[in-house]
RNA sequence: GCCGCCUUGGCGAAAUGGUAGACGCAAGGGACUUAAAAUCCCUCGCCCUUAAAAGCGUGCCGGUUCGAGUCCGGCAGGCGGCACCA
């Protein structure tokens, strides 16, 4: 009988089903624990594509090896599955949302477990389940009950195609994260989470964690920390102050004016009589631009003089103060100090609006500023100094005039959190007729979605939930006052901040989970998923986890530690694959066509699991020759007939130097060096006369973590009944790894010139009396000096001659 | 513009500073077969060559080293992120 993948693979699907094969028993402590975590996905229409098995399988084999080697392994899976499509997709076909995500779910849920992965499905959430995000709306009064949650007019990032705001983190060069639509500015009522209050730590922390190395740098920029010094600038004949931020205390002296962002309030207020107009025409214009306009492409800095004087503090000069939209209302305080000899901006701007340029440190100022470390030249107390110096000296001097303190700047803003949608959890507030904001008491908790047959914002912006019905709208407090609920619902992105919390404990409906869990389980050893999320879920999720720390629910500082990126699969002619480009592979057809197991190691060997790479036909047909060859060894007679119970020796080496590589690299996550081991391995059986059973077994309970369908087929027909869910994993008998003789390379002046075989202790002068003799390296030594000599045991000689 | 990563055969790739190209794909040749498929064996960086040896070779230029794909400096190209953050 030959490789029958369909039967294989129904056959043992059925079996782990009936058996719970893979079910994890929480509360067993007696064992050390492994938690293995992937992203959840969003169960989008379209089913699974060929990216998703990538990070599973990676995830899949680690936990089936640390089950073999004796760990309490918890690998879960579950649905993100609030969000705009299913809501849009309601919407155009007249349905509810949940049935359409709920179909979702199904189908790829029946397409994950085609792929034989070792999930414990006792543990599954979904993010819209009412038990779920019951706890979801928990974790949020808490937030409110600190402090961390507000609700405030401001302007926020506006999709009118969407019908909804949008986080700035959603938004990409002016248009939506999600379809690419325009988005723009406009003042709204907001719920808003004090994300900023955790920037330090958020920022700090980062040096813990093993993540990519990428994806911290990015968290970091996008924090965004940075120090300075915030300077006190009095306004020439008011009795008022403004502050402003800079990195570069130490060019003071050579600040020429000021520059107030269109928000900032003195704009309005102190304004000159002759200015007035051209200002408010300059702000008014400035507030319609979209953070594009603003930002983006026009480079050129615009601005406009208010008709007011500020005093510089450190050496009294009276200087303009400007209103220009190039300085961000969001950042610092609004206002710079600008410095046009050492600043890129300031300079543009003092060119054109002819400004004096005061040049302070040492360079050539002529064609633009110079923003390097030199002396200081007109800095009176600090000539002589660099940057540095000068910083420390200027701002000592500041704080001893009362007019500088040291801060901390980041650019991180608070995280706009709510949502003018139907289709998220339901914000458990009230807006009592007093207009204050009332939290639902705990025990009222969940606040359930109201049905509704309208999806649709209404047209004067409002969100789909200002229509639900009254029973639900209308709210009485405990002690009698009157208000309307919330009807803003949460971004998508608050299921995802907590999941990995809840799988441990997904049953619970006391408390989002029990205690004992949390301290044992948390954090995540291993956390797989894609890099689009460095900033968004894997911030978000920090902050929460942050937050639930500090209110004691959770004991440790960070939720994952180590985090691990799969890289796109592409398609097969090196383009991302998109129905427009017609390169789609579709996982279901790869599963009738070559079976699971083959797409599972086709995409391990592909190349390095962070890796970019393209999909490929014909490396998938080799993946399944690979499987056969294996299969062969335990099914076709002739090397059936090979498996002794003695061992001759023979695959000693072969075999021990396989367990140990794969051992490492599984740990690694290095599987397509794994993988090519085995096939080293698997070579060597087919050329050796007996083929040792323990190693033939050793072989499949290794290469069942990759292909674990056709591994337990194996199994079974070696004669097994069980299943090698939890056999003990291979050992490595490191006495076998000694060869008797090693090949040593010679080379002279590090050129090789010939490999000799040697015995493994030979020493320097054994090898290098056995080069001697060598034809191939005689004619390149002699007659010349020989200098020095290099010789690495096992590896090298190198031969240095005059 | 700034930050990070990457660049090795026809292709995917491998190589604790120590024999560059393991393993696989594709290709070519052979065995088996009436034939094909499957399988098994052999060849497979470039140049010169009947062959061997020598020479060249990890994007480019330079450096460190007995020895560099690997470390350092500079440049080019590609990918990802941020983008007036003072």
């Amino acid at each position: 009988m030959s490789y029958d993948f369909k039967t294989i693979e129904a056959k043992w699907a059925r079996r782990w089903e009936e058996e719970s094969a893979f079910f994890c028993d929480t509360h067993d402590f007696s064992k050390p624990k492994f938690y293995a975590l992937d992203m959840f996905p969003y169960p989008s229409g379209q089913g699974l594509h060929v990216g998703h098995p990538e990070g599973y399988t990676a995830t899949d084999i680690v936990s089936r090896m640390k089950r073999m080697q004796g760990f309490n392994v918890l690998h879960p899976m579950g649905w993100d599955a609030f969000g705009l499509p299913a809501e849009q997709f309601a919407i155009a076909n007249n349905v509810h949302p949940e049935g359409f995500t709920r179909k979702n779910i199904a189908h790829f849920k029946q397409q994950i477990k085609s792929l034989g992965f070792s999930y414990d499905w006792s543990k599954e959430v979904a993010t819209i389940d009412v038990p779920y995000y019951k706890w979801t709306q928990w974790i949020f009064l808490q937030m409110f009950k600190h402090d961390l949650a507000y609700v405030a007019d401001i302007p926020v990032n506006y999709c009118p195609e969407l019908g909804t705001v949008l986080a700035n983190e959603e938004v990409i060069d002016g248009k939506s994260e999600r379809g690419g639509y325009p988005v723009i500015r406009m003042p709204m009522r907001q719920w808003i989470l004090k994300i900023t209050a955790y920037a330090d730590r958020l920022s700090e922390d980062l040096a813990d964690l093993d993540w990519p190395k990428s994806t911290l740098e990015m968290q970091r920029n996008w924090i965004g920390r940075s120090e300075g010094v915030s300077i006190s600038f009095k306004l020439d004949g008011f009795d008022e102050e403004f502050k402003v931020f800079t990195t570069r205390v130490d060019t003071l002296f050579g600040c020429t004016y000021c520059c107030l962002a269109p928000e900032h309030p003195f704009v309005k207020k102190y304004a000159s009589a002759e200015q007035k107009e051209a200002v408010d025409a300059y702000v008014e214009a400035a507030s319609h631009k979209s953070d594009l306009l603003r930002t983006g492409l026009e480079k050129e800095k615009t601005g406009v003089f208010l008709g007011v004087y500020a005093i510089n503090p450190i050496n009294g000069k009276k200087i303009p103060v400007y209103v220009a939209d190039y300085v961000l209302g969001s950042y610092g305080s609004g206002a710079v100090m600008a410095v046009p000899a050492h600043d890129d901006r300031d300079y543009a701007f003092a060119k054109k609006h002819g400004l004096p340029i005061v040049q302070v440190l040492e360079g050539d100022i002529s064609e633009e500023a110079f923003t390097g470390d030199a002396k200081h030249i007109a800095s009176e107390f600090a000539n002589g100094m660099n940057i540095e110096q000068a910083k420390a000296a200027i701002t000592a001097k500041l704080v001893e005039m009362g007019k500088g303190e040291r801060i901390v700047n980041y650019k991180l803003r608070d995280w706009i959190f709510s949502r003018q949608r139907y289709w998220g959890e339901p914000i458990p507030m009230v807006t009592l007729e007093d207009g204050t904001e009332f939290p639902v008491p705990e025990d009222q908790l969940p606040v359930v979605l109201p049905e509704m047959t309208d999806y649709k914002p209404t047209n004067n912006g409002q969100p789909p939930l200002s229509l639900a019905p009254s029973s639900w709208l209308d709210y009485v407090t405990p002690d009698g006052r009157k208000g309307k609920r919330e009807v803003n619902t949460m971004p998508q992105w608050a299921g995802s901040c907590w999941y990995y919390i809840r799988y441990l404990d997904p049953k619970n409906d006391d408390v989002l989970c029990d205690e004992a869990l949390l301290k044992h389980w948390l954090p995540v050893d291993l956390y797989i998923g894609g890099s689009e999320h460095a900033v968004l879920h894997l911030l978000y999720a920090r902050f929460w986890h942050k937050f639930l720390y500090d209110i004691g629910v959770v004991s440790c500082k960070e939720p994952f530690k180590r985090l691990y990126h799969q890289g796109m699969i592409l398609g097969e002619n090196g383009e991302k694959m998109s129905k427009s480009r017609g390169n789609v592979v579709n996982p279901d057809d790869i599963i009738l066509s070559h079976g699971a197991d083959s797409l599972r190691l086709f995409e391990m060997f592909a190349g390095p699991l962070n890796e970019v790479k393209p999909w490929s036909t014909t490396g998938l047909d080799g993946a399944k020759r690979f499987i056969e060859r294996v299969f062969r060894l335990v099914d076709e007679p002739v090397f059936k007939e090979r498996i002794t119970e003695v061992n001759d020796g023979e695959l000693d080496y072969s075999y021990n130097f396989m367990i140990k590589k794969v051992t490492e690299d599984f740990e690694s996550l290095a599987f397509n060096t794994a993988i090519s081991a085995m096939m080293v391995f698997i070579n060597d059986c087919y050329k050796a006369k007996s083929l040792y059973r323990p190693y033939v077994e050793g072989f499949v309970k290794a290469f069942s973590c990759i292909c674990p369908f056709v591994g337990q087929e194996m199994w079974s027909l070696l004669g097994h009944e069980g299943l090698l869910t939890y056999e003990p994993w291979p050992s490595v008998d490191a006495s076998k790894l000694v060869k008797d003789a090693v090949k040593i390379a010679v080379s002279v002046n590090g050129k090789t010139r010939d490999v000799l075989e040697l015995p493994t202790d030979a020493g320097e002068e054994e090898a290098l009396s056995a080069a001697k003799k060598s034809e191939k390296v005689v004619p390149f030594i002699e007659g010349k000096q020989i200098e020095k000599v290099i010789f690495v045991k096992g590896r090298i000689l190198n031969i240095v001659v005059a």
